[in-house]
DNA sequence: TTCCAAGCTTTGTATTACAAAGTTATCTTG
DNA sequence: CAAGATAACTTTGTAATACAAAGCTTGGAA
């Protein structure tokens, strides 16, 4: 059986799992690329993110180029987090395919 | 990318999530043996079963045989709807393993 | 200086997971 | 038959939290 337990419930809810799976995908995302892509509010997503970053599993880089604009990617510890997470899902789809 | 709107919300959260992978596995689970395996408490595991009744997932069963005894079990729907949402677990890890 | 957009904070609402304790009904044991 | 005991619920209460909407702040452009 999965082991539901490891499901980190920071990762699993809806909004924080597709900016992991997101930052998952490429190096960097700006801000606003984030919020376009998740059609999100802007206070909805900051807090996702905050969250995540609190939990030290995105980090933060402001830069002011042309207009000032900040950037999240997963850190060491969120990718492995993260593929922690990946692990579980893969025993959860096994298990409810049989 | 992953098509998170797909995320069945009342399939994603946690409990019900491995309420739901448990039933997949087998034709039916006694409501002693669910609460064994997921250590709920009564109040939490009926309720998610429920929940999942009332939206069609899941079959309930009454039978009297020894104990009473009640079963669950997955509908067509449900068997269906978990499929759906596997579909999109799959796409995340895709995507999370690159 | 004035405007605008990016990023962030605040406020408010509504949902909901979960535990714990109480209830009912059926079956077993003295 | 009385007295547990156990299954399956229900009720109650609390704490967490997602999310939207609107306001604030700062830096660059016009």
């Amino acid at each position: 059986m999965p082991d539901f337990d490891k499901l980190d419930k920071a990762i699993h809810e809806k909004g924080r799992l597709s900016i992991m799976t997101l930052l998952a995908t490429r190096m960097a995302w700006s801000f606003q690329d984030l919020k376009a892509e998740l059609s999100m509010s802007d206070g909805n997503l900051i807090t996702h993110l905050r969250t995540l970053h609190k939990l030290g599993l995105v980090a933060v880089t402001k830069e002011i180029r042309d207009r000032p604009q900040t950037s999240y990617a997963l850190t060491a510890k969120g990718r492995s987090a993260f593929q922690e997470y990946l692990r579980v899902l893969e025993q959860i789809v096994k298990a409810g395919r049989k």
